[in-house]
DNA sequence: TATGAATGAGTGTTCATTCAT
DNA sequence: GATGAATGAACACTCATTCAT
């Protein structure tokens, strides 16, 4: 049940691949680096060797331009997911994949963690709106039934609301992400666990692993 | 251990302080609103009932009015945070304390919180990174020294380093303040608890209570 | 004494009949309703269904494209005026046909008049100038030799220079066209008789055909 | 009864009366050499002796100056044409006096006609509109009741409906305008009268004025 | 011949900052 | 101290024109 968001004009799925992927990586560089608004169009194009004639042959705005990227990061990160959720390991297992996947995805894409950080705190724009409404769908019903199952497995004996669950969950995954690739997040983890302890990534996956089984009385 | 940055010139200290917190409150809406990039000076001037001649006497440039709205939002947060943290309450209360301020905050100063929010979204500026290098010092140490504390008391199981279970309790407060004052975050928030739930406070409070207790092994 | 102006390429005359109908239909629509310089090249080829490589293949610029409809405008015009003048007809007879094509003309081209409209008071370009030179020639004689035979038979009395008579019955002539198809001169003739009169043709055409008579003493 | 039509901002009221003069003569000049669409706000601004910026401080938008300046000149018109209509002349006097003023007003404000014919061509945009509903209003009701006074006094004869004529008058009142100010029509009035005629004023108004009488059966 | 993607100079508009009053 | 008009660099977006296929 993919996204039908088209955010791009025709065009842009008929050129070449590989400048598709130039425009999308300084697009995403850019809006990463200085928000939506201080972003330049122009230095998005000259950095993906392009004209600005042809960015706005492929994207109708800015706006468009910076939604399509955030939605493909978007859609990045639901690729990387669904296979752990729909696998056959238990909830413990699936957790410690997630986990796994964001320290993954943070290394892969690093900007695109950073743009999803600034797409969060940038609550204007209609457009905006449209994405932000179908976004956390899918991760949202994902946690819950995962619950839901543990739940009716006997193995899991928290009494509270799974969707309650689910969000404290997601809260901690969506942190983490950030705190493995933002500024300011980055810097703020080196405050709490030292520079020493920033380098121990396992003893931080394990904790945190921990830490929600027990909150979830696993 | 106060900061001692001063982002505003003498002068501000000196105006009227009716016209002192007329600023103060423009600058933050402003900011809240539209990002840093996207504010608009002069708009906060005539919020403000000022003009902006007077508001580059009272600070140097756009990036330092920022920054003293930020340091002041987050001076009321340690104010509010400091009674609680130095109470003689048990652990769990004080957790439980930290939970009511939030809600309680994100009530009070909505838009603070939401500046707060995109605050830690804008990694650019050298001027911000001043800031937010001093900026979690205090609740990552707070938190750290309460289960520090906690341990030696003998109530607290978790084997985990206390600095990393800081980090994930101060994860699950700050997507909290997020998510009940900012545009995207609480849209989230709707997606995973549902219309319904929003409105019933107290769920959230326990569970959340709950689900930090059973992480710790409380 | 045709002109023998030639604004388009070649190739033009080469090319399918309807296609060549088309580019100058929608040449033409584009240039009357938004004037030259906000006319959309562009927009032009696409809504005649060729390529814009096509259209600078047939037409050296927007510049020369412009030229050309106007140019071909004049033509219809001159082509509907010829049989009424050199028909054997007496003088108040020709202007009654004169009258009479100017309501056909505007019912059947509304944007070429709307186009020639437009033409008139876009004094600029040089190449603007070639046409301008020869457009009113034609009409400018042919009414100039129409009063002078007139005078010759007796008919007419008016002492006036033929040649000022000729140009302020074209003068009414004009202004009449252009209240029949263009915005600006439409709402102009609604304020002078009102929504009730501008469907009395007849009373219109019989009222100036009069006041020309009597202007010329006929 | 005059217009409240207020297309600038209320700084623009308040500044140096020169500076103001120079904004709306470089503003009409350059409207009127290249039309709307091609004239550029940065040379008007700079012809002006003034800053783009201040420009956006005075008006809203392009749009907003182009109709404050074509007000502007209507609001000439008007108030040269007042005390005419208003005197105690005869018909035929009023009648030439209207010529007269139209004469002396193309040699005073020659780039105020020229913006004006280019005005009448341009009939999109809608706050042009909110213009043109206006704007001949005050002649067509001052002609037509000329007429009707001149016709009660029984020294007009014609039994044509008095907008009709009033219709036709401001129609050779218009071209001649336009033909004593524009490019095109400039150029079209010498094919009509030839490059010798052009200079005798004298014959020119009489043979209006006596046109004009004739057709009004004067 | 026909196409339509690519170009990039050009334009309307904004806004942080300055400074004369 | 306070004002707010003035500045002009910067930026989103357009479109006539070219040219490789």
């Amino acid at each position: 049940m993919k996204s039908e968001s088209k955010f791009h004009k025709e065009v842009f799925d008929r050129i070449n691949p590989e400048k598709k992927e130039r425009v999308m990586m300084s697009a995403a560089a850019e809006f990463a680096d200085k928000g939506y608004s201080a972003a330049n169009i122009n230095v998005i194009a000259s950095a993906a060797g392009i004209s600005v004639g042809s960015l706005y042959k492929y994207f109708e705005s800015k706006n468009h331009l910076y939604l399509f990227v955030v939605n493909h990061g978007l859609e990045l990160l639901e690729t990387a997911l669904g296979p752990i959720l729909n696998s056959n390991n238990t909830l413990k297992e699936k957790i410690e994949g997630i986990i796994e996947a964001i320290f993954v995805g943070a290394r892969r894409y690093p900007q695109m963690n950073r743009l999803y950080n600034r797409f969060t705190s940038e609550g204007d724009s209609d457009l905006a709106k449209q994405l932000s409404s179908r976004m956390e769908t899918i991760s949202a019903e994902a946690y819950s039934s995962l619950i839901v199952q543990a739940r009716a497995d006997g193995i899991l004996t928290a009494e509270t609301d799974e969707r309650i669950l689910a969000f404290f969950i997601d809260n901690l995954f969506l942190t983490l992400q950030f705190s493995l690739s933002s500024e300011y997040w980055k810097d703020r983890m080196y405050i709490y666990l030292g520079t020493d302890l920033i380098e121990r990534d396992l003893e931080l996956k394990d904790s945190l692993l921990q830490f929600i089984c027990n909150g979830l009385g696993l």
